[in-house]
RNA sequence: GCUGCUAUAGUGUAGUCCGGCCAAUCAUUUCGGCCUUUCACGCCGAAGACUGGGGUUCGAAUCCCCAUAGCAGCACCA
């Protein structure tokens, strides 16, 4: 049979990666920090996507060799913040566990003559590099190199007194490139995991594990690029293939920060309330507002790769949850900023609402009508004849001097109709949950239907409000937190 | 300043390598209409973009040059 060709009926896709027929091995490798937020989950996504695709093995690796910015508690954070997105990892790996491997690769490059010690003080070398003059220490013989590396390993510098660095080329145009760092001495603050005084800066310990761990395609942020270049150095030093690379662009959210440091700060200082504040960008944060993480998931793939950079948009990742979470959120009515009215000559009834508009079977809601009900003071506002309270009655609304005054007005659908009446959500007042729904821009005061207490945890639809989660219930308070439209 | 990268509608994205099938794709968004006892979902329709200027060519979103704008790196962070 043959395969049309499908006229411009692309599936999106990713684009291909070279070298990649035989499957992948690949890896994400955030630093714990903090806990993961959206531009975490790019990375991680696209990664676990391309995983996906061509087969293979998927790596988590714990970029942990900065004791000044581990966060003890990242280390589970991250873990929790993977287990949410649903990333396929195959194997977890922590930097702090192999310094004795660095070590043994950190003295291999000095014998092959790829990098020296260093002793120059900061400031001094710092000019050399920019004047392209070589430090004194580039001259030194191996034997010389070697006994400073022992003596690095035995704890007899300061901080910052030594450091090993890759030769490069004094030359080279990018003055980032001239002899990098690639050890260097801390005494503190203490590892949470390890001893040591000696750590491996990034460049380093990323290329040895990289080669070591087997690792074909590297995918991450354009920040980056220079430090694929300063790790072939190294993959050169030692003769190792070098992976494939790409280098998408750099992401920003519409009215949020994605730096943990700058959350924390916000952290601390009390604005916001913890590392899942609704107002931030971390994944905990949207998980606490109930946004899927298969809408992550698709807003980042869309996103794809590409090397511009971009401002991500809240409405696209809204749009695909809404997709998710639309045909399973229960509805229930929730009114903001309620007001008490008695409907006068009305009859007793009982309200039987549909749990979803979309699918019968599952089953209705009652809301008795008693007498009273709490409508939301907006719709008085806009002054309307005639109101129908959703699936109970219409009534005509009266205004005398500041009180308004629900009188009945029949059953029939068709006359709400005829006078376009808008249909709103009501609650009996005999029967109201008080309710706080928390928006990005503050708490709304309301009530809801006692009925979604029990959906604890779970994502509903607040009629004519918008989606929100069921936080939790409070003696006498539900708390939900708005998620979109 | 130096070294690089990028530039398609409000947002994201396809097309750019191998110029014509692009009076430019898809999604979102916004606005109409239909459906509907939600301002949700669904359906129909519309709006909206090749950064600017030169050049090459019969022909340029696509190639070249310049300009402009944005971004990254120039850390003993990742």
């Amino acid at each position: 049979m043959e395969e049309m060709a499908k006229p411009r009926v692309h599936a999106r896709e990713l684009p291909s990666l070279e070298k990649a027929e035989h499957g992948v091995v690949m890896r994400f490798a955030p630093n714990p920090s903090g806990p993961l937020h959206l531009g975490h989950a790019r990375a991680a996504v696209l990664n676990d996507v391309y995983v996906q695709r061509y087969g293979g093995k998927y790596i988590l690796r714990i970029e942990d060799t900065d004791p000044k910015r581990v966060d003890p508690e990242a280390y589970t954070m991250v873990r929790e913040d993977i287990e949410w997105l649903g990333l396929t990892i195959h194997d977890v790996v922590y930097q702090s566990d192999r310094f004795d491997l660095y070590y043994r690769y950190g003295r291999e490059l000095i014998e092959r003559g790829g990098a020296y010690v260093c002793t120059c003080e900061n400031e001094q070398f710092r000019q050399l590099k920019l004047a392209r003059q070589a430090c004194p220490c580039r001259g030194l013989t191996l034997d010389e190199n070697l006994a400073l590396w022992e003596r690095m390993l035995a704890g007899e510098f300061y901080e910052g007194e030594a450091s090993v660095r890759v030769r490069t080329e004094l030359e080279h145009p990018d003055p980032a490139m001239r002899d990098f760092p690639a050890f260097r001495i801390l005494h503190t603050p203490l590892h949470p995991r390890i001893e040591a005084c000696v750590y491996p800066l990034m460049n380093f310990s990323v290329a040895v594990d990289d080669h070591l761990l087997g690792v074909t395609h590297v995918i991450r942020g354009k920040d980056h690029i220079a430090n694929t270049r300063r790790q072939r150095y190294i993959y050169d030093y030692f003769g190792w293939p070098v992976p494939v690379y790409r280098h998408y662009g750099r992401m920003g959210i519409e009215g949020v920060i994605l730096s943990t440091s700058q959350m924390r700060e916000g952290i601390q200082s009390g604005i916001y309330r913890g590392w899942d504040d609704i107002r931030l960008g971390t994944l905990r944060a949207l998980a606490r507002r109930g946004i899927q993480p298969g809408a992550v998931r698709a807003a980042v793939f869309d996103i794809g790769i590409g090397d511009t950079d971009i401002s991500f948009s809240w409405d696209n990742l809204y749009a695909h949850n809404r997709s998710i979470v639309d045909p399973i959120a229960d509805r229930y009515f929730f009114v903001p900023d309620p007001v008490c009215l008695k409907v006068r000559d009305a009859p007793v009834h009982t309200a039987r609402a549909l749990i979803h508009p979309n699918d019968v079977n599952r089953g209705t809601r009652t809301l008795p009508f008693l007498g009273e009900v709490l409508i939301p003071r907006e719709e008085l506002g806009k002054a309307p004849d005639m109101i129908r309270l959703k699936d109970l009655f219409n009534v005509r609304v009266a205004a005398s001097g500041e009180e308004y005054v629900l009188t009945y007005a029949g059953e029939d659908m068709a006359d709400a109709r005829a006078a376009k009446a808008p249909v709103i959500q009501w609650l009996p007042a005999e029967l109201a949950l008080p309710a706080i729904l928390e928006t990005q821009d503050g708490p709304v005061i309301g009530v809801c239907e006692p009925a979604a207490g029990a959906l604890q945890g779970n994502v509903v639809q607040f009629e004519r409000v918008g989606f929100a989660r069921i936080d939790r219930v409070e003696p006498q308070e539900l708390i939900a937190y708005f998620c979109h439209r």
